[in-house]
DNA sequence: ATGACTGCAAAGACTTTGCATCTTT
DNA sequence: AAAGATGCAAAGTCTTTGCAGTCAT
């Protein structure tokens, strides 16, 4: 058998932010998070293990919002507010998110495809952007 | 009253390309397209007329998928599915993509945003790559 | 003529990667 | 010592933009 390593100080601080926030952070997010903590952490290494959790299934990517990957270490099933303004995101309470199984046999048997998984995003404006641009 | 000009013989053509296809392309793809046609075309105006159609609303982007930001000449309602290994993307018939408007109103109670819009997405292997892998 | 559109290439923004070095086991 | 992780900087990919020239009205 393989002994994976699977650690390292840099990787649980990495993890310990992107799971302590709500924020649903982007890379560049977590590293300046960690820069005083941690002054010789290096962007990539925040790249590259991110990219570790993703395949580990430890964090998913919620996808890219102005130009940033955006990330989530929670992975049940739950759908997300991005503010097209700041581009906050938010969690959505409650059930919103949820098909039923049948949706996913009624896209495979409609299409000819497999689904595995799917994404639900809202978008609009944020309470602080819509305060703001009333002023 | 200004008078807005508003054609051009490329950006009808870049139309005409994002308006013809079911492949939902990226602003490389119909550049692709175009280059036999118009041999003078450069990629920077695909980019800024597509750019110019999201504003007047003409197309919609579906987001960014492997990199690419992916646009749709079907501006209604409808929600998609994208192939993880290839990055096809198709359309879903029927109506899955509907919301009741109370789910709108739900989350701006909840979240105190202003809800504008929304995009589901469904993730999986479309039918060619599902016989590609079995090979 | 005027304002809009375009080609071209440079610049920007974000992410990935090669290699030498450092860590963990 | 071996395998893995990291820093650093370069490279890669996609997109935007400045400017001079072109096109439609």
């Amino acid at each position: 058998m393989e002994t994976k390593r699977n650690f390292s100080a840099k990787r649980e601080a990495i993890y310990k932010v992107i799971s302590s926030t709500n924020t649903h952070p982007s890379a560049e997010w977590i590293y300046d998070q960690l820069r005083q903590e941690i002054p010789d952490l290096s962007l990539g290494t925040v790249y590259r293990n991110l990219s570790v959790f993703k395949q580990n299934g430890k964090i998913k990517s919620l996808g890219v919002f102005n130009g940033q990957e955006r990330f989530d270490y929670d992975t049940s099933p739950h759908s997300h507010f991005v503010c097209e303004c700041c581009y906050e995101i938010i969690d959505i309470p409650g059930g919103v998110s949820f098909f039923e199984r049948n949706t996913y046999r009624y896209i495979e048997r409609e299409c000819g495809v497999h689904v595995e998984g799917h994404s639900i995003v809202f978008f609009g404006k944020c309470k602080k952007c819509i305060i703001k641009d009333q002023r």
